[in-house]
DNA sequence: TCACAGATGGAA
DNA sequence: TCCATCTGTGAA
């Protein structure tokens, strides 16, 4: 379903760090219906998160810090929770992930698509496409739409550049599909795991 | 050195 | 459905 955030705008929060410093896939689920902000300056490229995947750390093959590999790329990811995580991926395109729980458990949600909310002009012009539909389905979607690279990685979430706002939507779990997480076949076993979540119906998810 | 990646867009 | 894109990253 289409999220209606019109009566939502003016008690937005910034999200915690407790809220970040938990189970992943917990945090995983509850991210949907949360706003991510990119606050450039006065101007805010936003969106609501739609779909998300989490990445559960050392025995999970599928996520970059499995078998606790530990490089400068994923440096974040071993970061307490409440940081950002963003890495460049097939030479072009990046990613971002909100770093989860404690220190040295490198753990993440990806965040694979939004509904374009705030700064939508400035959106469509950061991605020259033709619909709204394109601009934020899908995680490199997403941080082209909202001026997020490599600049982004490691910055606080709490911090006033990126960040992550509750507006007080209600997403219904019988709203939130499950699903294994995409594009991960190397992965074994953990291509199997269902750790991928998204809002039932709603139009901007990456991929059914 | 070198194969390949949490993807995308456009052609067929 | 397939295929070019394009380069950082990590293992050798």
């Amino acid at each position: 379903m289409l999220l209606d955030v019109t009566a939502t705008r003016k008690t937005a929060k910034k999200l915690p760090l407790s809220f970040y410093q938990r189970d992943t896939t917990l945090v995983a689920r509850e991210l949907l219906g949360k706003r991510l902000v990119h606050q450039i300056g006065r101007k805010r490229l936003s969106g609501i998160i739609v779909e998300t995947e989490a990445y559960i750390g050392a025995e999970d093959r599928a996520c970059h810090g499995f078998g606790n590999r530990r490089t400068r790329r994923t440096e974040s990811l071993f970061q307490e929770g409440g940081y950002s995580y963003v890495y460049m991926i097939y030479g072009m395109h990046f990613c971002f992930n909100a770093v989860t729980r404690t220190c040295d458990h490198p753990e993440a949600v990806l965040v694979r698509a939004l509904q374009p909310n705030e700064g939508v002009s400035e959106m469509k012009r950061n991605r020259l496409v033709k619909s709204e539909r394109e601009l934020t389905s899908g995680p490199a979607k997403l941080c082209e739409a909202l001026l997020i690279d490599k600049a982004q990685d490691r910055l606080s979430l709490v911090g006033s550049e990126l960040f992550i706002e509750d507006i007080n939507l209600q997403i219904s779990s019988q709203d939130i599909v499950t699903k294994p997480r995409i594009g991960i076949a190397y992965a074994g076993e953990a291509a199997h795991w269902p750790l991928r979540f998204y809002i039932c119906g709603n139009p901007f998810i990456s991929k059914i």
